[in-house]
DNA sequence: CGAATGCTTGAAGCTTATCAAAGCTGGTGG
DNA sequence: CCACCAGCTTTGATAAGCTTCAAGCATTCG
């Protein structure tokens, strides 16, 4: 986490120390476990080791709506830190290990260090924009805009985190039914609008692995901006 | 403001002056006058006196996805402050009284009082929550009830601010191309839609005044939740 | 009063969902 | 090491929900 954080602006030791400790523990999760029920009071937090999990929404008659992904690094779930009782639940979509840490184990960082404040507060804003980004692809894309803009965004944030492979290619643990229920489809419609994007020459597949042919074209066929640029100019210096 | 935050925790009388501070200065906007254009570089942020503003993405083609409310009270846009460069269009959709005040403002803010900090911080983790809603909303319910969750939304965030009539009416100032936008629907099956919900006894409608007759019945119908609960037992205390 | 904007209603069409069946793949136990 | 099984993906046929297009009506504003 000090090496995602430490991307966006400098650290001082001290908020090095402190975000080390978030890490000390370490746990193993199984695929489909399930960290956080919805409706708990949440008590404890995660940093993300490896694996990826989502958070999600159940409906009565079973619809359900992926609404976020969390990689390695990220902070699970951050947000809750600031909310009584959980709203929805979390999962592994893959192996995962886990660093658990108290709630309570932020609060010497909002205390003593102004900086590492804004920094997490911009990592919350950050996340919000993207998802501002993916409601108006649910809202106003068609279905192969949709699947694109998914791709673009996980290979994109799997870059970040030096998840890709050597020829820009990347393993996708998720099955279509979750694409489905991150982007408002069905596991069927994916399934045709996969092919459709492969045919069309804008990415290739072998197994579940993807690699993405033309990101250019790509990218302007469904208005991707990449991600905002984070302003550290106004953070305290300390 | 100083309203609006001490609903959720109790104020130091130094951290209501600091929020004083950011309302001091007042600006007249006209309806449909836009605020901050996608792209630019964010200088201001405006607390809104009065007037609903939204923000909102175009495509090239001309699609538009509404992506935010702005009520009384809020400010526009917290998020920017920690982005070098705004997303997205902001308009307002009434006519409103905004009180801007420069990026730097909220710097004393930041380094001074952690618990406005934290305070803040947890107002942006809600209106993520909100936005969490939405994409599920948008993802998994239909047209109907879409319609019926937005009317709940509002009804309760205007509930928040003293905005509702004794009745439990309010006006909409909304008009049906924007809810269209909002939820991800056409002008058109808003307008059916709306229809069906009067002629079902859960709305009662007079011009854009709405009444919500059977909050009971919608909220079943569309797994509303209400707002988040504010956690603020982890706040640093001054 | 005329123009502009927004709302309503109907008909036709398209994208996506639903249902169903068959093919594929990876993991497990014999 | 192979066969089996469960879960995932693919493909096709049909159906539903929403969009598009178009015209008429209502309201507001200059």
């Amino acid at each position: 986490m000090v090496a995602k954080l430490g991307r966006f602006a400098a650290l001082a030791e001290s908020d090095k120390t402190m975000l080390a400790a978030l890490e000390k523990d370490e746990r193993e999760y199984r695929k489909d476990e399930v960290i956080v029920q919805c409706g708990e009071t949440v008590k404890e937090l995660f940093v993300v080791k490896s694996g990826w999990l989502a958070s999600y929404s159940l409906l009565d008659d079973g619809r359900r709506q992926l609404l976020r992904l969390f990689y390695p690094g990220d902070i699970v779930d951050l947000s809750e830190i600031a909310l009584l009782r959980c709203r929805h639940d979390i999962k592994c979509l893959t192996a995962a290990v886990l660093c658990p840490f108290p709630k309570s184990g932020l609060e010497p960082l909002f205390t003593h260090s102004p900086r590492l404040t804004a920094l997490l507060f911009s990592m919350t804003v950050r996340e919000n924009s993207t998802l501002l980004d993916r409601i108006r692809a649910i809202g106003r894309f068609s279905a192969y805009e949709r699947v694109c803009y998914l791709l673009l965004e996980m290979a994109l944030r799997l870059h970040a985190i030096d998840g890709l492979q050597a020829d820009g290619a990347f393993r996708l643990p998720l099955t279509q039914s979750d694409i489905a229920d991150l982007l408002g489809l069905t596991n069927v419609y994916v399934s045709k609008t996969m092919s459709r994007i492969e045919a069309d020459g804008l990415i290739a597949r072998d197994g579940n692995r993807v690699k993405i042919l033309k990101p250019q074209a790509m990218a302007e066929l469904c208005n991707f901006n990449g991600d905002p640029t984070i302003d550290s100019s106004w953070f305290p210096v300390h």
